[in-house]
DNA sequence: CTTTTTATTGTCCCATGGGTCAATTCTTGA
DNA sequence: TCAAGAATTGACCCATGGGACAATAAAAAG
């Protein structure tokens, strides 16, 4: 019953077990290995030496590499989420939290290309792997779901959906170039370039029914 | 002498020599074994049964794994410019130029999970792999060169710099979607979002110069 | 203080994969 | 037809990596 009560993952400010505190290091510490090494080259003895403990210690809190992988991609993506959520709070009109959310994506210290490496070798896995696929989707969604609450109040329903797709397919482009040329896009150019795309959408809609 | 004739890569059309027909043909097992299983799961007797051909021909024809497989990424990279070029060349006006590389990028037959899956497992070694970053970057330069030579006719330099930019994140984070999400953007709505965002910056430089 | 979990390590196993090499077959040109 | 060179194979080597496990150390519970 005790057990019971230490076990609940209720309390998400103390969960200070000693198992929750290694498995969080370790899935830190395989996404670290991820930014080095890509998927190709991490290896559970790097990812152990990268958290200063061996082998065994790994698979003992993961049942094997996938899982442990699957749990790092969670935790990169809580990371970049709560970039975003952080700024949202803070947004009171639509456009503010549009702005909020292509901030929240270029932030200073996560828009840098090992993470991006990180991230990349995570994505090329995902048609391999059910699971990421599902977090694939599940952050797909969330990314959507909060470009909306801002576009709703800017453009109709239909078009709101389509400039969503646009924002997101952009950030990740943008992702992309970073990671393939490292300082060939800044993060003032992205959000910027984030920016007009909006704008510019928006734009054509005045001139439409302006016209019309 | 005559050897050198028969090895001068002068000629494209005919370079039917045996060993190029060998090369092509592994490449092209290699970025199918990409396809099916990442490059985390991409091995040379993979490969080799996939061309029908023992591990060792592999090895004949690449000095080690890592050659091969920039040698599939030309490959690939190749076959989308192809498209692209052939588009091109038919353009009169800078608007039917930028067309020819949007559409020419999304080509149905082209515009599929599997070359993006493979793709992005190339994508996700560039940042090991030199030579990859070296093609990577003039894949990158020639996709721009395309860009300019339309955007040229329709904004300022500066503004067609950004634009084509823009333009390569934006069809880059579309291939993304697809293989993160086979079926969650169809060719049409590729290429529309594309022409979308290129008549959105556009009108947003026509409000501003009118207004000005 | 003892018993029972839990944490952690190091060792072992075995499959796999990259790469080498000698041996063999096939081409081709003289 | 024959010799020289290229194509192709399969066997071999060795390092590595994922995972199982037993043994030990440390905590926690009673």
């Amino acid at each position: 019953m005790s057990t019971w009560i230490r076990n609940a993952w209720i309390d998400p400010v103390k969960l200070k077990r000693l198992s929750d505190i290694r498995r969080k290091e370790l899935r830190q510490a395989a996404f670290a290995v991820l930014e080095r090494e890509g998927i190709a080259g991490a290896t559970l003895e790097k990812v152990a030496a990268q958290a200063g403990a061996s082998k065994g210690i790994v698979l003992h809190y993961f049942r094997n590499k996938q899982e442990l992988f699957e749990h790092a991609m969670r935790e990169a993506n809580a990371v970049l989420c709560q970039a975003v959520i952080a700024r949202l709070r803070r947004a009171r009109t639509p456009m503010e939290r549009m702005d909020a959310v292509i901030e929240g994506n270029f932030e200073e210290h996560l828009f840098q290309p090992p993470l991006c490496h990180a991230w990349l070798s995570l994505c090329a896995e995902v048609p391999r792997d059910e699971k990421m696929a599902r977090i694939q989707r599940v952050i797909h969604a969330r990314m959507r779901s909060n470009l909306l609450s801002g576009l709703r109040g800017l453009a109709s329903p239909g078009e709101a959906d389509d400039i969503a797709l646009g924002v997101t397919a952009l950030i990740d482009g943008l992702w992309l170039r970073l990671g393939l040329q490292p300082g060939s896009v800044s993060r003032e150019q992205a959000v910027r370039q984030v920016k007009n795309y909006v704008a510019g959408r928006l734009a054509l809609r005045e001139l439409a029914t302006a016209g019309a």
